[in-house]
DNA sequence: ATGAAAGCGCTAACAC
DNA sequence: GTGTTAGCGCTTTCAT
């Protein structure tokens, strides 16, 4: 089923199916008809390859993810969605605009980050690109994108630059999680932060702050960061109860580091949230599971991606001048998050 | 980027240079390793809508999944994984062999069927397609991709036919898990088996029957069906413990089913494992995290999607005479799998 | 062992 | 409004 043959049968040349194909002006509504009957009736559908050939869009949206990170996850089990959420945000709105998304894992810190992503969009040469934290504020990556003409959307980044910078409301989530807590009595509340290479765990730690200035409260002691790994949380969960004896709530930055916190306090006899209030980022499948569930900030991933596909195609290579987009998170409570206890 | 470029770099035709890409024979050594030279130095990648149009291979393997049980999941969000691991084990393996997988989501039951696929294969023209079930054994897919002459795999099917057929040591697998009851001292051993539109479902329940027979165990009332859903498991185990008072142990045929079994326990007081054992099928990553953590048959998902990709591209489009690859599941111990209580 | 020519299916640019 | 022409980057013949 080539054009040639629906050209044949509808009785027109090449180039008015491919009007009729692209949507294209010029085309009485009466001819279009025709040729769109011709189309259906045979089942012709373009070759991607050749329209892509022809010098126009390839309709592949590609999103890229840590290689490593991704790989771990997939391996460990741990039930970490993020990738399922980007799918589904991405490939049923790339759906809707005839578009396909492809996924792609890169190596962060290597050197090769060039060749690597330069072969891949050399082969692939998509519409456009969506960049995944940490990639999303990785100068050879996004230079790369420019440098090439690719559209992209940087996704936990806000800086100016080329690219749609895109955030999940990471400041507002931690002040939200923040005054949440500080509303139900909590006075002294730790904060585990995530790495300094992820932009979004310095805002996160600004919004704790933020609520915490607001409402009269020191910060004191009560700020660690970790990596987002399990041992990470629980190094950094000793440390903040070590620290405070009166500490009685804890944010942590992901899932991970918040259920090692949740370890830790368990082992030490407080019980939650009797004892110790817990909130966490990211929402990931088994934070439900754990005894008891965690409050968690969910990370809005599949609308975030939707919306970043939207952007890219109607943006059809202009350059994006709107600012940051925000998604907003949401705080979704469960048993771990409680009144603070008496000041006994 | 072209091949031109390359070509005129090296000081040689464009054949030459293609001939050195594809490892085509006819090139002195000497001279693949000047066109090698150039290719690296320049940073050479063959664009694959152009080889696919020329022609040649389009270097994509498309694997297939059910669209409603999949947007299902990802909605949900109850951590199955099922996608992530055919992710692992396809895309890493394609990476290998120089292909990419790209996933595709299609309605299973409705009649559109080939039209939906038929467009996508036309759209992509892949090399190669990865069927999961229940589409493995949907004859309006295999026909379609048959005529057509895509070469594909079924996962979960074990007809003759075109396609390589795929399993997950369902059988054995049951069989296993269910001697490994009766070497407990298990003696009535319950089994709720998947939905009859999925020949595993049925492949599940000849190896509890095949172990319980080799046993001298009796199988009446013992069988219940449901649809891989969480209710249709609480139905099950509810009628199960319903008609038997001397049940031990209860085999289900995924983790909803296996899990909603353990709530139904636990909703009459039995405590799982003294009074109860269970089994559970796919081990996605919540069953490490009910109380008790379940036992269960981890189907190696990403291994059984490597070898797809690895026979599919080996193959070439040569039909696949070995019969069934069989890919073998493992039991998983865990806490919900313990000693027959005392025949009290 | 290498090169030249033809063409894959489509769209852009131009003609009518 | 519609048709014609050229060419995208590559691989396939086929010549040499």
């Amino acid at each position: 089923m080539t054009i040639r043959e629906v050209a044949e049968d509808a009785g027109v040349s090449l180039q008015t199916v491919s009007r009729v194909i692209n949507d294209g002006p010029n085309v009485r509504p009466q001819m279009r008809e025709k040729v769109q009957a011709s189309i259906d009736r045979l089942g012709y559908v373009p070759s991607l390859a050749a329209q892509r050939m022809s010098g126009s869009r390839s309709y592949i949206i590609l999103a890229i993810n840590d290689r490593e990170r991704t790989i771990a996850d997939w391996r460990e089990r741990q039930g970490n969605d993020w990738v399922d959420q980007m799918l589904l945000g991405g490939m049923l709105t790339c759906a809707k605009h005839g578009y396909r998304m492809m996924v792609e894992l890169v190596d962060t810190h290597i050197d090769h980050v060039e060749r690597e992503l330069g072969a891949t969009i050399s082969a692939l040469q998509p519409d456009g690109v969506i960049l995944t934290p940490p990639h999303s504020e990785n100068r050879q990556i996004t230079q790369l994108l420019e440098l090439r003409n690719i559209p992209f959307a940087r996704i936990g980044s806000k800086g100016e630059g080329a690219g749609i910078p895109l955030t999940m409301g990471d400041e507002n989530a931690a002040r939200f999680a923040t005054e949440r807590l500080i509303e139900l009595g909590h006075r002294r509340i730790g904060f585990i932060a995530g790495p300094a290479q992820y932009s979004l765990s310095s805002w996160r730690v600004d919004g704790w702050r933020a609520a915490m200035r607001d409402a009269g409260l020191r910060c004191d002691g009560l700020l660690e960061a970790g990596d987002f790994s399990y041992s990470s949380g629980t190094h950094a969960g000793r440390a903040l109860l070590d620290r405070n004896e009166d500490l009685s709530a804890i944010i942590g930055s992901n899932d991970q580091m918040t259920l090692a916190a949740l370890a830790v306090a368990q082992d030490r006899g407080l019980r939650v949230p009797r004892d110790l209030s817990l909130i966490s980022f990211d929402n990931t499948p088994i934070v439900r599971f754990s005894q008891p569930p965690l409050a968690a900030i969910d990370q809005p991933i599949a609308e975030t991606v939707s919306v970043a596909v939207d952007r890219l195609i109607a943006l059809k290579g202009q350059p994006h001048e709107d600012g940051t987009i925000d998604v907003a998170a949401s705080l979704v409570e469960r048993a771990s998050l409680g009144p603070a206890p008496d000041p006994a």
